[in-house]
DNA sequence: TATTGTTATACTCTATAACTATA
DNA sequence: TATAGTTATAGAGTATAACAATA
């Protein structure tokens, strides 16, 4: 691949987040989890807890995904689902001390591939970069068009 | 959504690009074409006459996946093939006139939408931003392990 | 009637395999 | 034999529609 495109912001940001997600993805290997997996598990780390609607509110996914994904970790052991007694419809669903322990580990491995991830720069551009990041992340980014309230395309 | 995850490199990069991608999008609708469209455009308006696995090899994708690229834009009548007559396996894709026309607006178009999503930005945090972004989009950010050379999941 | 979880289904994006025509 | 373009096909990933259980 040339450089034609590599000036342009989409494509930055695009491979950016490509590198980024093979690095975690590569850290997470020896734990047999994605890093989707894991920010499950931190959503569903809650003080209280979540329901799969909730938990797909949180992830901004379909509560159709959502099913998929506690399919998974639950197949893996890391979650289990149980009825709401408080409403029936309702799957609460838990980490499990094997999800627990997974967790723990995940993040650790999370963190050390964040700060590898920007070990090339200063303590002064990893904060600034990081709050930039932030509000182009935030930033509903609809400028001219005065659009209502389309669904924002989420992903975990 | 709440934010449990967006203080977390990944989501925020995913964003940032979701929403960039976004602002793309609607800025190039009155245009008709999407911001891969313009993409490809921007590469096959090279100084040479590129073939389509030479641009296929530019935007990092497959040359099956190039075939439709190049359908569509041909269906627009933004681009042509023609057979190379130095090697007949081959097809040069060209820009048709019309073509040329949407890549000048959509590269109009396109620096707004950069000038706008970094509207909120200093000169000097700008700058800065897309000098550590071009860091990170270049790293192959193969930190610990020796893989020789695996393929890059790349896209346009 | 509305909501939650589920399944079936469809749609998008992209890659792999196989075919053709050319080299 | 190898390469360029093409087609058919399959695999992710995710959404929509419909259904059962429950409210």
């Amino acid at each position: 691949m040339a450089d034609l495109l590599t000036s342009r912001l989409g494509y930055l940001l695009k491979h950016a987040q490509l590198n980024f997600a093979a690095s975690g993805a590569r850290a997470l290997e020896p734990l047999g989890i994605t890093g989707r997996q894991l920010a499950v598990l931190v959503v569903l780390d809650a003080a209280e807890p979540l329901s799969q609607l909730d938990a797909a509110r949180e992830l901004g996914v379909d509560r159709t995904t959502m099913v998929a994904l506690v399919d998974e970790l639950e197949a893996k052991d890391l979650v289990e689902r149980r009825r709401s007694p408080d409403d029936r419809r309702k799957n609460i669903v838990g980490l499990t001390a094997h999800g627990k322990k997974a967790l723990a580990e995940g993040e650790r491995l999370h963190k050390e591939t964040e700060k590898a991830f920007l070990a090339e720069l200063t303590p002064i551009e990893s904060e600034l970069f990081l709050r930039i990041l932030k509000k182009l992340a935030a930033d509903t980014a609809r400028e001219a068009d005065g659009e209502p309230d389309q669904d924002e395309n989420e992903n975990a």
